[in-house]
DNA sequence: CTGAAAGCGCTTACAG
DNA sequence: CTGAAAGCGCTTACAG
């Protein structure tokens, strides 16, 4: 440590421009004199200062992350679904050097202005937020002249700074229904968490439009909570209403509900149909295996932050939307 | 945007100095002037610039967090054991304003080279690193001149600038193969993947300590991959060499196992009994939930970052340890 | 209690 | 093709 570029240039015999000229490959030098402040570098062990270059560049090459982390502290470890996303981040980060990420974890709708400043003070280059948010906040983010890549949010739509990148939840919600009524359920409910969001609204649009097409009755069920949690809580219900079917706006929701029925004994898929949506790898992994709508979350990550990347390096502008496509994924929990 | 402690020190009548004094309440100033510049920072619209900050105190307040992701691209994903941790950290960090995370995530083997400039280059304070890593690296960050925390590594014992934090291994083993021995099981394997790791053979003299005490005889099954998908494999293998039990280095394992040993109709519990190890929260939401080892993975994930914190703060020095107890959770795998 | 000045490690016009 | 100089936004002795 404490080997700057002053060290190289004097080791080398140049000026602190060429060292700076060289290691980023800007201006045209002699092969010989690069040569020469490589060898210099590498024996000194000098480690360019991103602190420094940040100042004066004006550009951290940091990216924030915003998650919403006010469900439940236990963002992470909860919500398979970020974990995705951040992994689909991570790969396309990575492909360019020196971008990393940093992640504003929201613990409440009050710790918003925390957030906003942390953003402030860290001078992010860029930021990709998850989820929904209060109006204000996303007034906030619009102004802060960044470039903010929204996924599963809606809103964004309104802000002339702010692009966003969702699914076709509509089409996730009906592909479903469908799919249900196909193994002849008769009594179909939909359950979920978080049910007056815009984007479960959209899930919700494309369950009505199949229950209606089939002349079917609709049976809702919306609670808040902790989805696994919900749907522990909703096996019961479902059953005293002697409902046969279940979409579930979300895995997690799809998996508590799953695991009441089966402590229930009933025979899921034989007796009752369950689908959810997201397709995390947990769908897969329960026994058995659960029949959902694959919405590429991890491809969902890796477009958004493309999107990102274009607009900083001025490939794209601001203000883009993007809708990925869905799909079903049969398994075992429907006939 | 834009605005500097200079603009705010002309609009509140004052020099810089007092500014930054205000800031970051170091030398007392009347309350009057206080007030002052607090008043025209607001009015401003001021926002520290963290980036300048660091460049002259030489701190940045970023913890870097070592992912060892070479197992699998999609670390987060697959491997909820690392969310936990995160959960844990952050749950930690949040409590100290400014301290934020960036995450290394090490793709291989090779890779390392790379993170160890990244680690230079971004200049942070810290490091906590989860898991096991080549002895070079090791040797490479003890001499970077920071604090490095570990988890899940029982190496930097040798060294003096690293320290860890790990779970009694040892015990968990033994405490799992005790609890299957006396749940009547006669044949109970092994089963376990990077088993030849130091925390891995820790678990598993836990194992052959109950196995001998017993009288009963071993029963290894060892392989790599990714602990789902060996557990899957594993489930034919254990059924036909006549084995009734299982006692799995980690919850992924185990359900993997879990999963191949429902599907051919085996009754986990009562014909067979299966322990895994880490309580990741996916083991009490399959069915029939995991009877496991706990190893409080979240009080890991504080504890360590707890650690640096004290470290960084000189309240505790370098090369400190920490063991943290493990204990059975019942549940339903095992009668 | 407050201010003038130096400096953290880099980049970037501008000359030559 | 290369160098001298200014400056990014802050902190920190040091005077007063």
């Amino acid at each position: 440590m404490g080997v700057t570029i002053i060290d190289v240039a004097k080791e080398a015999g140049v000026s602190r421009t060429t060292v700076s000229n060289v290691f980023n490959n800007r201006a045209k030098c002699s092969e010989e004199t690069r040569l020469a402040v490589l060898a210099a570098a590498r024996k000194l062990g000098y480690k360019p200062n991103l602190v420094a270059k940040a100042l004066i560049t004006n550009r951290t090459r940091l990216i924030g992350v915003i998650l919403p982390s006010y469900i439940d502290k236990n963002t992470l470890t909860s919500s398979p679904f970020y974990n995705i996303i951040i992994d689909g981040i991570y790969a396309t980060l990575r492909q360019e050097i020196y971008y990393d990420l940093i992640i504003f974890s929201v613990s409440d709708q009050s710790g918003l202005a925390q957030v906003s400043d942390w953003i402030d003070a860290r001078r992010v280059d860029g930021l990709l937020a998850i989820g929904e948010y209060a109006p204000d906040f996303l007034k906030d983010l619009d102004s802060k002249g960044i470039p903010v890549v929204f996924i599963d949010n809606y809103a964004p739509a309104s802000y002339a700074h702010l692009s966003y990148v969702n699914s076709d939840d509509g089409t996730g919600g009906y592909l479903a229904t469908q799919r249900l009524i196909a193994g002849n359920y008769r009594k179909i409910a939909l359950c979920s968490v978080a049910f007056h969001s815009p984007l479960m609204q959209k899930r919700y649009d494309g369950y009505k439009k199949a229950i209606r097409e089939a002349g079917y009755e609709e049976y809702l069920f919306e609670k808040n909570g902790l989805p696994f949690e919900v749907g522990l809580q909703l096996g019961e219900t479902l059953l005293a209403r002697r409902l046969d079917a279940a979409f579930c706006t979300e895995d997690m929701l799809a998996i508590g509900l799953l695991h009441a029925l089966l402590q229930r004994g009933i025979r899921v898929g034989a007796d009752f149909g369950l689908i959810g949506f997201d397709n995390i790898l947990f769908s897969q992994q329960i026994y058995p295996p659960l029949t959902t709508i694959d919405q590429n979350i991890f491809e969902k990550g890796e477009a958004a932050t493309r999107m990102l990347l274009d607009i900083l390096h001025e490939k794209t502008s601001a203000g883009s939307r993007l809708i990925l496509p869905v799909h079903l994924i049969e398994r075992a929990t429907v006939r």
